[in-house]
DNA sequence: AAAAAAT
């Protein structure tokens, strides 16, 4: 990490891991790559620990003027600000994309400087290109190291995608000018996203036509940019909101508020890091200044992140609350609401807080506001979430993307705890030289139990938990990346949204209780276009997801043990299966229904009137038919294990 | 039951 070459990727990813190398001055990964680029234009930088720093050296193209910002800066401050000439004079220079004219900070955002655009006199003004940023954002089309998110777009297009709701309109094909913005088209050029993903086709339109969303999909389905594409496009065209005048910001101020008019929360900080990544990707040389905060990070270097611009906003929901009640921001511009991963937050008992974001602040409305919400599940809680703060959505079903994803041959072995360790040395000793292996298990102890087992037999494995300090957690990801440790053994903690190419194996060898969370470990392989392998551990203490994991390895096309066929048959008429059949349990996963379809339920108060999915071929539940068969019913005790 | 998340 000392050359600043090393995968940017990576540890932008890992939110909130300190330590930055050779250098004393803890920058949190998000900006770290500013500050290398600011730090390394040759000599006539300011200090190149500066992450203010700035290569505004040459450029002054579009003003005329070879001032340089700071005189430039002052000029247009507070002085000559017109409040009539509308909201279009705003953009620019006011706090509402976080920029404090009287400060003048170094030049690297208020004004058309390389890399960042402006909103001026109702126009957008597009920044020139810089090509340092550039590479550092899109990353060097030779570097495969580089090549970002695997999407297979031939796999994509056999993703079932249905949509419901009162009109819905037309997907789109293609990334074309309408209607998206032409710099966001050029933004996507440079990321070589060639085709728009499934849910890319339907949000883009959605969005662009003012409506709501719920969009029952996974990561790694193209949802951020299915929510990124349409809300910064339609924000390069209308431009920032002013901030509201019943809070003053006059130049004086001493407590500077941010006012973004998008904001972005996810349960995790890797997450929330990674969409903070492509949201600057998208946002380049545009007036739009994306910000992230999360916990587990230093906030005062939060808080300098976003006073220097905060238009579009990606949060964890700690934080947000810590940083709302400190006052230093508003949601009361905010347009767009998005939530991601809406189901693990809930999950996670954020609930309170993102109520509390949602409808205890000072934001918008539902309807003066567009809300986007995305999930793995729809269940009970979710639909509750949908109702409160959605408003005639559409909805938007999107079928799983790892298990339609056969480039993964997923194996699962019948093997006993006691018999675990044996068998993952058996098949580490097996794997392709070269390739990295995942092994997932359940506890934080166990990881770091088996990743110390695996040293001592002199395997090159490290593990990553929430227990670990962030240097160790940086330090893990840093060295499986690079292949220095290509075994890491790791929690729950990376089986979302992390993206690492190469991962060869995935090995769950404590199985997850939640085919969601299975989906998304070995989605973990088989990236971009590559081939992968999935191995899954499978005893008795994995019969909660055994009928879970039979029909997604049905789905997916892969090989089905006739022992697991068996624990299918035995766990389902068994006395321990705990009556899937009342109400639809827990309402199936992947695509789910839109549940105001429903005659039963809606307005019906929620009760139990959504249905499990009925046996829909890729998203919703499973239909559990055959169910009261019963003449096998009575064969527990002779169970074949 | 465990993990993650504001301090």
């Amino acid at each position: 990490m000392s050359n600043g070459i090393v995968n940017a990727g990576l540890e932008t990813q890992f939110a909130s891991l300190g330590i930055n190398g050779s250098r004393s001055t803890y920058v949190p990964p998000h900006l770290r790559n500013a500050q290398r680029a600011a730090s390394t234009p040759p000599t006539n930088g300011p200090g190149w620990n500066d992450p203010r720093a700035s290569p505004r050296s040459a450029y002054e193209p579009l003003r005329g003027s070879g001032q340089s910002d700071r005189s430039r800066g002052s000029a247009f401050g507070n002085g000559p600000f017109t409040p009539t000439s509308g909201r279009g004079d705003w953009g620019g220079r006011t706090t509402s994309n976080g920029w404090t004219p009287r400060e003048n900070r170094g030049g690297d955002n208020q004004h058309e400087s390389p890399g960042l655009g402006v909103w001026r006199n109702g126009a957008h003004i597009v920044g020139p290109h810089n090509m340092r940023l550039e590479k550092e954002l899109f990353g060097d089309p030779n570097d495969p190291s580089k090549q970002h998110t695997g999407i297979n777009f031939e796999k994509y297009d056999d993703i079932p995608v249905e949509a419901t709701g009162a009109g819905v309109p037309e997907p789109v094909i293609a990334f074309t000018n309408p209607p998206l913005d032409s710099l966001l088209l050029e933004n996507i050029g440079l990321a070589r996203y060639t085709t728009p993903t499934p849910v890319q086709k339907y949000s883009i339109p959605i969005v662009a036509a003012d409506r709501d969303l719920m969009a029952c999909a996974q990561t790694g389905s193209g949802k951020t940019g299915g929510f990124l594409f349409p809300i910064l496009s339609a924000s390069f065209a209308s431009g920032p909101c002013p901030p509201p005048v019943e809070t003053p910001q006059m130049g004086y101020a001493r407590t500077r508020k941010a006012y973004p008019t998008a904001l972005i929360l996810a349960p995790t900080r890797e997450l929330v890091s990674q969409i903070h990544d492509e949201a600057r990707k998208f946002a380049y040389r545009s007036w739009v200044r994306p910000a992230v905060v999360y916990g587990g990070a230093d906030i005062n270097q939060q808080l300098r992140q976003i006073e220097r611009g905060c238009d579009l906003l990606s949060a964890t929901p700690g934080r947000l609350v810590d940083l709302i009640e400190r006052g230093r921001i508003s949601l009361k511009n905010i347009r767009y609401l998005v939530l991601d991963e809406a189901d693990r937050m809930l999950d996670m008992g954020f609930e309170p807080q993102i109520r509390r974001i949602v409808q205890g602040e000072d934001m918008p409305g539902v309807q003066d506001r567009q809300t986007l919400m995305f999930s793995a599940t729809f269940p009970r809680d979710i639909q509750m979430l949908a109702r409160d703060f959605l408003k005639d959505y559409i909805f938007l079903s999107v079928g799983r993307v790892g298990s339609t994803s056969e480039n993964i041959t997923q194996k699962v072995e019948y093997v006993e705890d006691h018999d675990k360790r044996s068998v993952l040395l058996d098949i580490l000793a097996s794997d392709t030289p070269g390739g990295l292996t995942l092994v997932f298990v359940e506890t934080k102890r166990m990881a770091d139990m088996l990743s110390d087992f695996l040293m001592s037999n002199r395997l090159p494995a490290t593990s990553i938990h929430g227990d670990r300090s962030q240097r160790e957690r940086e330090m893990a990801l840093q060295t499986f990346r690079t292949g220095r440790t290509p075994i890491l053994v790791a929690t729950a903690v990376a089986a979302r949204g992390l993206d690492i190419p190469n991962v060869t194996h995935v090995v769950n060898y404590d199985l997850p209780s939640d085919i969601d969370d299975y989906v998304h470990r070995i989605g973990r392989t088989g990236r971009a276009g590559n081939t992968g392998v999935s191995t899954a551990f499978f005893n008795r203490g994995n019969k909660n997801i055994v009928r879970d994991l039979v029909e997604l390895l049905r789905e997916a096309n892969q090989e089905i043990p006739s022992w697991l066929e068996q624990v299918v048959q035995e766990t389902t008429f068994g006395s321990s299966y705990r009556g899937r059949g009342r109400g639809g349990g827990r309402g199936g996963r992947g695509g789910s229904r839109d549940f105001r379809q429903s005659s039963n339920s809606y307005g019906g108060g929620y009760g139990g009137g959504y249905s499990g999915g009925g046996g829909r071929g890729y998203g919703g539940g499973p239909s559990y038919g055959g169910y009261g068969g019963g003449s096998n019913y009575g064969n527990g005790n002779s169970s074949w294990w």
